[in-house]
RNA sequence: CGCGGGGUGGAGCAGUCUGGAAGCUCGUCGGGCUCAUAACCCGAAGGUCGUAGGUUCAAAUCCUGCCCCCGCAACCA
């Protein structure tokens, strides 16, 4: 009987920078359902890989000194060293910047430009000269370039662009009549809604504003779009050929039965990819998944906060199986999963430790202190023990169908379910005062017989999701990891086998405030990176200490400074703006006169606060209305890095309207 | 009326599509047990299921209004 082929791959991760935990869930999520099918008995096939090209790389690589090449070959080395330490069994890594798939990309393009799905037309909007970009009206700072302040002018590039109105009647009839094509299916009816009912503008799909990317080799100004250049990885990789002369993987793998990927590039991968697909005549991938995010509990990740987790910090504090539990069972399926170092702390000596580690403990002890290690079934049955059976025999198939739903979570949920109930069939049967008997031996040895089964059949579950915690709790028992059709029945494990004599910790408790105090310590140090040394732990103390820098501007001379009229101004009034998050708006005593001040600091000032301030305003800027208020002025703030915001005051007292030069 | 997600015992969540005894994990309290990683097992307390109305024999679940929180977007002048 021939395997059934299943090809799953993930989004592929862009080399812009480190990966956090966000972005190692999905390779894990992936990993798990891969491994699962595996034991399930089918040939899959696991891609993942890089997204390589862009002109953020460009920019990024420029930052830093280095090649484009230079920069992602070191990046895709970092996120290729994070999948393996994760344990990841991925058969393919595929990068944008292998040959094989740039060479596709281009016979791709040419492919469809000279069937008319692509065709040359014109890309207008504002631009930069200087910055050799464009940028729409909202992205503009006083009318201005927002990286280099130059003027920018409405200007037309030539650029391809791909038809997708042609093929969205046949995309919206394909989703219809496969409900199963986007999942979970709230995102389907987002897709619908936002996209293809209100019908489809054709895709701008080269650039020739950078050139980091795969150029269109028959008008090499143009590099092609990064979505076509990564989307297609998921055909290249298996060896897809325009010309039909497809690889051996491909004719056997594609199309995909899974595409896993982030909620938030769901359109990308339900819309743009099929209509690249129907254009290339290659059929569509069987389901995409848009997961959720796995958030950081104060508030979202960032930078910044200091508060990022990456994997590798977190394998160091609890290992690679503790950090694959904590992002697979929090995640719930729809909504976005929060994860915090207290909940982790809480499931590592919960569950991991408390409930699997330490029943895996008691049963190894208990074998080795009443029978030598040698676990024998004797058939001594009870009425107690056709629980327990009935429920270890039906865990296997719930698992099962949770992960077919890829309710990853769930399925774990249930194989902890198995193992609660082997410590309460401890507590029904009380192996020790069992010990006490002679007479009741041969039942004493059933009992541990049906403990070590059921943890064998417990751990071959786990074996997707923990793979090495699987192997170790196995190897202990000294039996074999099972395939899902061998564990359809109970009683598998040898009769007569020894298990280990001196079982390991498989997972020690930790101290939650140990664990507290060294995340924070571990702040501090990250936070102090750019500072002075002599750092204390008074976060004030380090503020002030702190220096940052800013982009340098361009030199202005005194003539440009004098065009601004700065002046003290006092706060009379001020209010938050209805309908907008950041804005108060304040009315400003200058002199004799009254301005009306619109401000983004409400994060920062109640109103209350702001009435009665002295502060620094730039008097003669262009009035501009803010969500629909008229601001006449703005009011001067410093901002550090985390964006937070302080006015300026004058440091002695001085009437409203007082010049600052 | 910008788009979307959410408000369920102290904390974090499931349940809502397909109305029909309010469930899970942690925490708290009490008990049991001693094989084990101060672990394990049992029990209890604790919830007007955001709010106001409506439909129904029956509403956390369906309908309507309102309040609050969180993302994104926006216009951080």
């Amino acid at each position: 009987m021939s395997k059934k082929p299943y090809y799953i791959t993930t989004a592929i991760a862009y080399t812009s920078g480190k990966p956090h935990i966000g972005n190692t869930y999905e390779i894990v999520l992936a990993d798990s359902i891969a491994r699962f099918k595996r034991q399930q008995g089918n040939e899959v096939y696991f891609q993942t890989g890089t997204d390589e090209h862009g002109q953020k790389i460009e920019n990024k690589a420029a930052d830093a000194g280095v090649s484009p090449k230079e920069y992602v070959d070191n990046i895709a080395g970092q996120i290729k060293n994070i999948w393996d330490l994760m344990n990841t069994s991925y058969d393919k890594f595929i990068r944008t910047t292998d040959t094989y798939h740039e060479k596709q990309i281009q016979k791709i393009f040419k492919k469809l430009y000279d069937q008319g799905d692509i065709y040359k037309g014109f890309y207008e909007g504002l631009y930069c000269t200087p910055c050799e970009s464009f940028f729409t009206q909202s992205q503009l700072v006083d009318g201005k370039c927002p990286d280099c302040g130059a003027e920018v002018s409405p200007a037309k590039e030539e650029a391809y662009f791909l038809k997708l109105s042609k093929y969205t009647d046949r995309l919206i009839e394909h989703i219809n009549t496969h409900p199963e094509f986007i999942q979970p299916e709230s995102r389907k009816n987002e897709m619908m809604n936002n996209f293809l009912i209100p019908g489809l503008q054709d895709l701008c799909v080269s650039r020739t504003s950078f050139k980091w990317g795969i150029p269109v080799d028959f008008d090499d100004r143009h590099v092609v779009y990064v979505w076509l250049d990564a989307l297609s990885n998921y055909i290249t990789g298996l060896g897809y050929d325009v010309d039909g002369n497809n690889g051996e993987l491909y004719n056997k793998f594609w199309p995909a039965d899974l595409h896993l990927i982030g909620k938030d590039i769901l359109r990308f991968h339900t819309i743009y990819w099929p209509i690249m697909l129907m254009a290339l005549d290659v059929p569509l991938p069987k389901q995409v998944f848009g997961h959720p995010w796995l958030l950081q509990g104060e508030g979202k990740m960032s930078k910044s906060k200091g508060n990022v987790l990456y994997a590798d910090e977190l394998v160091d504090f609890f290992g690679v199986d503790a950090v694959r539990y904590f992002v697979l069972h929090e995640m719930p399926f729809e909504n976005d999963g929060v994860i915090t170092w207290e909940l982790m702390v809480e499931r590592m000596n919960s569950e991991l430790a408390n409930t699997l580690g330490n029943l895996v403990n008691r049963t190894i002890s208990m074998s080795n202190k009443y029978f030598n290690g040698v676990v024998n079934n004797t058939n001594v049955n009870e009425a107690v023990d056709n629980e327990l059976v009935k429920l270890v025999t039906e865990t296997p198939a719930k698992v099962a169908a949770k992960m077919d739903q890829l309710k990853v979570a769930d399925a774990i949920s249930e194989i902890f379910t198995l193992f609660k109930r082997c410590n309460k069939y401890i507590d029904e049967t009380m192996p020790w005062a069992l010990a006490k008997e002679e007479e009741k031996k041969p039942r004493l040895e059933t009992v541990l017989y049906h403990l070590v089964e059921s943890i064998s059949v417990g751990a071959s579950l786990l074996s997707s999701f923990m793979p090495e915690t699987a192997a170790k709790i196995l190897s202990q028992l000294n039996a074999k990891e099972r395939s899902l059709e061998e564990l359809k029945e109970f009683g598998k494990y040898p009769s007569g086998t020894k298990v280990t004599e001196s079982p390991e910790i498989l997972f020690a408790r930790l101290d939650m405030n140990e664990v507290l105090q060294k995340v924070e310590e571990r702040k501090v140090v990250l936070g102090a990176v750019n500072e002075v040394p002599n750092v204390t732990e008074d976060t004030e103390v380090i503020a002030e200490n702190t220096t940052m820098d800013i982009p340098a501007k361009e030199e202005i001379g005194f003539d440009d400074f004098m065009k601004m009229q700065f002046q003290v101004g006092e706060i009379i009034a001020c209010e938050e703006v209805p309908k907008s998050k950041k804005l108060l708006c304040s009315q400003v005593k200058i002199g004799s006169q009254v301005k009306q001040i619109v401000s983004g600091i409400k994060a920062y000032y109640t109103p209350e606060e702001m009435v009665g301030k002295k502060v620094m305003v730039l008097v003669n800027l262009k009035p501009a209305k803010l969500a629909g208020v008229l601001s006449e002025g703005m009011l001067l703030c410093a901002e550090d890095e985390n964006g937070i915001l302080s006015l300026m005051v004058p440091e002695k007292k001085m009437p409203s309207g007082a010049e600052i030069r």
